[in-house]
DNA sequence: ATTACTGCCC
C-alpha cells in the first residue's frame, strides 16, 4: 500500500480529530509512546530508511504539509515518531514543520514546546505557532505571540504580518490592528498587497470603513482580492448598495470577477433583498464557467430562500452534484424559513443518508421546524443528540433550545440552557424572557430583567415588549412607567410595537389615561396604535372613548380590520350596548370582514350578551365556519337568557358535527342545565365530563354544579360536593353555597359559607348582606345587627346598585334614588302612574327582610326607587312605544323588582330585558324568562 | 519552499 493511498485513507477519517479545544500535549506525547513502541504500526506504515528529509522527492516535509492542510494529528504523529527514530527532529527545517504540524492541529502546548526547545527559533517557527493560533481562532494567543517574538527582537516578513493582522480583525482589535500597522509602515511591507488586503480588512472589520477605504485606494497595485476583499467587509457590515456600488467599479475597470466576488454580490443582493440584480448574477456565474463553485450556489440557494421563491431555491440545490453541508444547511433553513417545517425535517434525514453529518446550523434549524410543528418532545431528544454529538452549543442552538423548552412550559430547563451560556448574547435573553412571560411567570420575567439589565447586557425592543406584558399582567403601573422612562431615553418611544404596548400595559395596570397620553405624543397614527388604544378603553369599561376614537380613526379614512371590529363587538357585548353593537355589525358588513371567523364569533357573542337572542341565532347560523369559540358561544348565550332546553338541543347538535367541547362549553352547559332547572341531567353532565369529554372540572364547574345542587334544595349534596372537590373551594363556590342557605333559610349553613367567603374576598360586600339577610329570615335580629356593626367598622359598603340604559347613541345611568337627570320630574311621575297601574293588577311590594327596623311606607319607598326601576320608567318616555327595552344592572334583581318588572311588562305591554349580574331577564306578558328561579 | 489576503448555511 503506498503511502499517499494510506494518508488519504486517514484524512478521510479527519472528522474524528477535528476537536473544538486545544488538544492537551501530554496525550499525544503518550500517544506518541504507545505508538513508538508498538513497531508493528511502523511497519504498517511502510516507512523506509530510503525517504529522506530532502525537497523534491516524496518527503516528509509534503506529508506533513498535507497533514496540517487537513489538520490531520494522527498521521502527523506517525511521521513525527519516525523522524525521530531517524534523528531528523533536531533539523531546524524539521521541527519547523512539526511546530506547523502541532500549532494546525491545536496541540498548542506542543508547538510551544518544540518551538522552546529550539536553540534559536527563527521568524518561521513562531510564523508557524501564530498561523495555528489564526486557523483555529485563537486571536489573542497570536497577538500575544506576536507581541514576544517581537520583543525578543525577530522582525516580521509579508507572511507573517497578514497571520498577525487577521488576529486583530477576528478580535476586533483596533488598538493592536493600528499599532501592528505602524510596524508595517516602519518595516516597509505596507506596499506588499497580501499585507495591504489584510490591513483593509482590519479597519473594515473595526467599523472603520473610511480608513478601510483609504487604505484600499491606495493599495500600489491591488488584486481581485483587494476588490473582494473590501466588498465583502461591506456586506458584512450590512452596506450591500457600497457592496455592489464597488463590484460595478471593479467590473468597469475591466477585472474579471471570481468566485470569491460572485458569492460575496450574491450575498449582498441578498441583503439588499433585490432579487433581480441577483438573478443577473446567476446568469452571469452560468455564462462564466462558475456554476459548479460550491461557495457561489450554496449562497445562490441561500438568496432565493430569504429572497426569492423557494422553488427557486429547492432548483438550485437540486442541481448541486455533490452538495455540502452548507448546501444542505442552505436549503433546510429556507424550509424552515417558508415554514414548510415537516420538510425540513425530512431533508435533514436525507441529509444524514448522504453521509454528511450535520452540524451546530442544521441543528438550528431542526429546532426551528420542530418549534413551528409543536413537536416540543422531539425537540427536546435533539437536545440529548447535540450532547451525544459533541456539538458545541451556540448561542443560536440555545436560543433554539430556550425556546423550545419555554413552549414546553418547561422553564427551569430553559433557564439551565440560558445559564449554561458562557456569554449571555441578547436573543437568547430575550428568548428566555419571552419564555417567562408566556408561560406567565411574570415575577420570574421582571426579576430576570433586572438582574440582567443590572449586568449590563443591553435590551431591544422585544426585551421592552416582554415586559411590558409582564408589567401588564402583574398590572403594575409603576414598573410600566420605568419602561417608559427607559424607551423615551432609549429612542424606542416611537417603536411602533413599544408604543402599542405601553398602551396595553398602562391600560392593564388601571391607568387609561396614561394609556391615552401614549398614544396622543406618539409619532404613529395608525389601525395598530387605535386597536390598542380601543382595547384600553374597551378593557377599562369605558365603551363610548372606544367609541369615539373608531368615529376619529374613520375620520383619518384609516379602513377597520376584523381585530378593530372583533374588539368593538366584544365592548358593545360586555356594555350590553345593544345599538352600538348593531352599529358595528353593520360596519362589518360594509368592510366585508364577517368571513373572518373571529368578527363572526364576536357578533354571535355581542348579540347574546346585549339580550338578543334571536339576532344571536341568526349571526350564529351566519358564521362561516363555526369552531368550538362559535358554539360555545350560542350555547353560552342560551344559557343565559333562560332557554336551558335550546342551549342543551344545540350541545347534542354541536357533538354530532365532531365538535369536542371545552371547558368553557362545559360550563355553558351546566348553566343551562341550572336555569331550566334540570338537576338530574346536570349531575349527568357533571359526573361524565372527564370520563367523555377528557376535561378535568375546574372551580368554575364545580361553583355551577354546588349551585345548582343548593337550588334544588339538596344542600346536604352541595357541601359533600365541597368536600370531596380535589382543591380548595373557592370564592365562587361558597358564594353559591352562601346563595342557597339563604334561599333555604339554612343559618349554619350560611355562617360556614360566609365566614370562608369573608376570608377569600374580605371586600366583597354581598357577603355581609346576604348573611344578614339569613339572619333576619331566622328572626335572628342580634346578629343581624352585629353584621351592621361589623361592616361599619370593616369599611365594607354595600356596592351601591347600578343601571345603564342605551337611547339612540348615548347611554344613562341610574342609581338608587337618582335625581340627577335632566328629565327626573317625569321619571319619578312616570313611576308613580306604574305602580298605581300594577298596584290594580295585583302587586304588593316584596320587602327585603333585612330592612327590619324601617317603617313600611319608607320601605315601600326605597324600594320604588331602585335603579331598575328608574330605568324602565325612563325608557317608557324615551323610546319608541313598541322597542324591547333593555337595561343593564350591577347586582342582582332583587325580588321585589323582579316582581314589579314582572306587572309592569304586562301593563305597558312592552318586552322589558333586563341583563342582571349573572343572566338575563327577559320580561313579557307578566311572566320572567328565568321561571323566578335566578 | 516553512509562514500569507478574499467567499456560502442558524
Amino acid at each position: 500500500m503506498s503511502l499517499r493511498r494510506l494518508f488519504s485513507h486517514n484524512f478521510h477519517l479527519q472528522p474524528q480529530f477535528k476537536l473544538n479545544k486545544p488538544i492537551i500535549f501530554t496525550k499525544s506525547i503518550q500517544a506518541l509512546a504507545i505508538i513508538t513502541e508498538n513497531s508493528s504500526t511502523t511497519t504498517k506504515l511502510n516507512l523506509t530508511h530510503d525517504v529522506e528529509w530532502t525537497p523534491g522527492s516524496i518527503s516528509y516535509s509534503k506529508l506533513l504539509s498535507q497533514c496540517c492542510k487537513t489538520q490531520s494529528l494522527n498521521p502527523g504523529l506517525q511521521i513525527h515518531t519516525h523522524l525521530i527514530k531517524l534523528g531528523l527532529n533536531h533539523d531546524p527545517k524539521c521541527r519547523n514543520h512539526l511546530i506547523n504540524l502541532y500549532s494546525k492541529c491545536r496541540v498548542f502546548v506542543g508547538a510551544r514546546q518544540l518551538l522552546d526547545e529550539s536553540p534559536e527559533p527563527d521568524l518561521v517557527s513562531w510564523s508557524a505557532l501564530i498561523s495555528g493560533y489564526v486557523l483555529n481562532g485563537f486571536g489573542e494567543e497570536a497577538i500575544s505571540g506576536f507581541r514576544e517574538m517581537h520583543a525578543l527582537g525577530i522582525r516580521c516578513n509579508e507572511f507573517t504580518f497578514p497571520s498577525v493582522l487577521k488576529a486583530c480583525s477576528m478580535k476586533k482589535d483596533i488598538v493592536g490592528g493600528k499599532q501592528i500597522h505602524g510596524v508595517v509602515v516602519v518595516t516597509g511591507f505596507e506596499s506588499d498587497v497580501f499585507v495591504a488586503n489584510t490591513l483593509v480588512v482590519v479597519y473594515a472589520k473595526c467599523g472603520e470603513f473610511l480608513d478601510s477605504r483609504r487604505l484600499f485606494d491606495q493599495i500600489p497595485e491591488r488584486n481581485i482580492v483587494s476588490w473582494n476583499a473590501l466588498f465583502s467587509c461591506y456586506t458584512q457590515g450590512d452596506f450591500f448598495e457600497k457592496a455592489i456600488e464597488l463590484f460595478r467599479d471593479m467590473v468597469g475597470s475591466g477585472l474579471r470577477p471570481d468566485e470569491f466576488s460572485l458569492s460575496t454580490i450574491i450575498n449582498a443582493c441578498t441583503g439588499l433583498r433585490d432579487i433581480n440584480e441577483g438573478r443577473k448574477i446567476h446568469g452571469y456565474l452560468m455564462k462564466h464557467g462558475y456554476s459548479s463553485d460550491p461557495f457561489s450556489c450554496n449562497a445562490l440557494v441561500d438568496m432565493y430562500s430569504k429572497v426569492g421563491d423557494f422553488e427557486d431555491a429547492k432548483t438550485v440545490f437540486d442541481q448541486i452534484k455533490n452538495p455540502d453541508i452548507v448546501s444542505w444547511n442552505a436549503v433546510i433553513a429556507g424550509c424552515v424559513l417558508h415554514e414548510y417545517n415537516d420538510t425540513a425535517l425530512e431533508l435533514s434525514l436525507n441529509m444524514r443518508r448522504s453521509g454528511t453529518k450535520l452540524n451546530m446550523f442544521t441543528f438550528s434549524s431542526i429546532l426551528k421546524a420542530c418549534s413551528g410543528l409543536g413537536l416540543q418532545d422531539l425537540g427536546q431528544q435533539f437536545h440529548a443528540v447535540l450532547i451525544k454529538s459533541n456539538i458545541e452549543l451556540d448561542p443560536f442552538l440555545c436560543c433554539g433550545l430556550i425556546d423550545i423548552y419555554s413552549k414546553c412550559g418547561q422553564m427551569e430547563d430553559a433557564t439551565r440552557v440560558y445559564n449554561m451560556m458562557p456569554e449571555k448574547e441578547l436573543i437568547a435573553f430575550n428568548a428566555l424572557l419571552c419564555g417567562h412571560s408566556h408561560n406567565d411567570n411574570d415575577i420570574e420575567a421582571l426579576a430576570l430583567f433586572v438582574e440582567e439589565y443590572g449586568d449590563g447586557i443591553g435590551f431591544n425592543e422585544t426585551t421592552l415588549l416582554a415586559i411590558l406584558n409582564a408589567a401588564a399582567s402583574l398590572q403594575v403601573v409603576n414598573v410600566t412607567e420605568q419602561i417608559h422612562g427607559l424607551s423615551l431615553r432609549t429612542g424606542f418611544q416611537s417603536d411602533p410595537f413599544v408604543i402599542n404596548s405601553l398602551i396595553d400595559s398602562y391600560a392593564k395596570g388601571g391607568s387609561v389615561e396614561k394609556a391615552r397620553k401614549v398614544f396622543d405624543e406618539s409619532p404613529i397614527a395608525d389601525l395598530a396604535t387605535f386597536t390598542s388604544l380601543i382595547s384600553a378603553y374597551a378593557y377599562s369599561g369605558q365603551g363610548e372613548e372606544a367609541i369615539k376614537l373608531y368615529l376619529k380613526m374613520q375620520d383619518l379614512e384609516l379602513k377597520p380590520d376584523s381585530f378593530i371590529c372583533s374588539s368593538l363587538l366584544n365592548t358593545s357585548a360586555s356594555l350590553s350596548a345593544y345599538e352600538q353593537g348593531k352599529q358595528i355589525h353593520v360596519h362589518t358588513l360594509k368592510f366585508g370582514l364577517l368571513s373572518d371567523t373571529f368578527t363572526a364569533n364576536s357578533l354571535v357573542n355581542m348579540y347574546a350578551r346585549c339580550g338578543s337572542i334571536d339576532d344571536a341565532t341568526r349571526a350564529f347560523s351566519e358564521v362561516p365556519e363555526k369552531g368550538i369559540v362559535s358554539w360555545s358561544a350560542m350555547i353560552g348565550g342560551f344559557a343565559q337568557h333562560g332557554h336551558g332546553k335550546e342551549a342543551l338541543s344545540l350541545f347534542d347538535d354541536m357533538l354530532k358535527d365532531g365538535i369536542a367541547p371545552n371547558n368553557v362549553t362545559l360550563v355553558s352547559v351546566l348553566c343551562a342545565c341550572n336555569h331550566a332547572g334540570l338537576v338530574t341531567q346536570a349531575k349527568q353532565y357533571f359526573e361524565s365530563m372527564e370520563d367523555v369529554f377528557g376535561i378535568k372540572p375546574t372551580q368554575e364547574h364545580y361553583a355551577c354544579m354546588i349551585d345548582i345542587l343548593g337550588r334544588a334544595g339538596k344542600l346536604h349534596e352541595a357541601m359533600d360536593l365541597v368536600n370531596k372537590m380535589p382543591f380548595e373551594a373557592n370564592a365562587s363556590v361558597w358564594g353559591a353555597l352562601l346563595g342557597a342557605a339563604k334561599t333555604h333559610k339554612n343559618v349554619d349553613l350560611g355562617q360556614i359559607a360566609a365566614q370562608k367567603l369573608m376570608l377569600l374576598d374580605p371586600e366583597k360586600s354581598g357577603t355581609h348582606v346576604l348573611l344578614a339577610n339569613i339572619y333576619a329570615s331566622a328572626g335572628l335580629w342580634e346578629n343581624v345587627a352585629d353584621i351592621r356593626r361589623l361592616m361599619k367598622d370593616s369599611k365594607v359598603k354595600k356596592e351601591p346598585g347600578m343601571s345603564w340604559l342605551e337611547v339612540k347613541d348615548r347611554v344613562y345611568t341610574f342609581i338608587v334614588g337618582d335625581r340627577s337627570h335632566s328629565r327626573t320630574k317625569q321619571i319619578y311621575e312616570k313611576l308613580d302612574e306604574l305602580m298605581e297601574l300594577v298596584g290594580k293588577e295585583g302587586y304588593v311590594p316584596v320587602l327585603e327582610i333585612d330592612l327590619h327596623n324601617v317603617k313600611t311606607s319608607e320601605k315601600e319607598l326605597l324600594l320604588s326607587y331602585h335603579s331598575e326601576k328608574l330605568a324602565v320608567a325612563f325608557a317608557l318616555i324615551a323610546t319608541p312605544t313598541r322597542a324591547p327595552i333593555r337595561v343593564k344592572k350591577n347586582l342582582r334583581v332583587c325580588v321585589d323588582c323582579h316582581t314589579f318588572l314582572k306587572f309592569v311588562s304586562k301593563v305597558v305591554a312592552r318586552e322589558i330585558i333586563v341583563r342582571d349580574i349573572n343572566r338575563f331577564h327577559h320580561f313579557r306578558d307578566g311572566l320572567c324568562s328565568c321561571g323566578d328561579y335566578w
